[in-house]
DNA sequence: CAGCATCCAAGAAGATACTG
DNA sequence: CAGTATCTTCTTGGATGCTG
């Protein structure tokens, strides 16, 4: 916990960035990290370290390219490892870090909240229909 | 908590969506509440009951189409209440639902993860640039 | 195998003007 | 106040072809 300034507000004294500030970093980060296969490339890693084509084939219907991207957004936050062995034909692996570690938790339990509870979101949707 | 036929896997038995599958409905639902806004809304409801323009207030940034798109998707989901009062002005509320408490709950807990981490993740950009 | 570069399509998002 | 309608812009995402 930091310390906190007289100056602070009861608002800012907890934490360091504010999603509702439109300029704020924290804004950016959350685009990597609920971004469509940001968050399926974090829960994915939550088992060990994978290939790149691992990852592909475990994500239905990424491409390439948004994979290789997303990777790299992650990578520059510092949630993911990549770590290239120099030999033919490539090979690359990528796993968490320990700051991964902590996001893809929090990501986890939304996503495992939201694949338990899909009957009931299902069940609202036809309830509109009627 | 649903009975298990003998039939399902080990890794079919407890979720009923699966992320990783391409054609999962599960997937729309993420897309809402972690889309740009859907997040802020599920967060700013926490404190309670806002109307439309409180929201817009709180949220920086939004623009109103975009704003009561979310909460339509939001609302389609099951996860807010609309609450339309017949007066002239319009008086609208919204609110969670005990459902969207819950999601709410673990967007929560990763929108405050980044807000207080987002040091960390400054910290490792810095060092890309070194 | 693990990608990057390029081009293109679709959808998200924004600005503005208007309505019950 | 709480939106809707419309138009435009920007970003996301996908397809393809090429490289170390």
């Amino acid at each position: 916990m930091k310390t906190v300034s007289a100056a602070q507000t009861l608002s800012e004294q907890i934490r360091d960035g504010n999603l509702f500030a439109e300029q704020c970093p924290s804004r950016d980060v959350l685009k990597h990290v609920t971004s469509r296969w940001g968050v399926l490339i974090l829960v994915a890693l939550r088992d060990g370290t994978h290939r790149f084509s691992d990852l592909r084939r475990k994500m239905g219907g990424v491409s390439e390219k948004m994979l290789s991207q997303s990777l790299q957004w992650l990578e520059l936050d510092g949630f993911i490892n990549r770590v290239a062995y120099p030999v033919v034909p490539p090979h690359v692996e990528y796993s968490l870090t320990p700051l991964g570690e902590e996001v893809s938790e929090k990501v986890a339990a939304l996503a495992n909240w939201i694949e338990l509870n899909i009957p009931q979101v299902l069940a609202h949707h036809a309830k509109q229909v009627a």
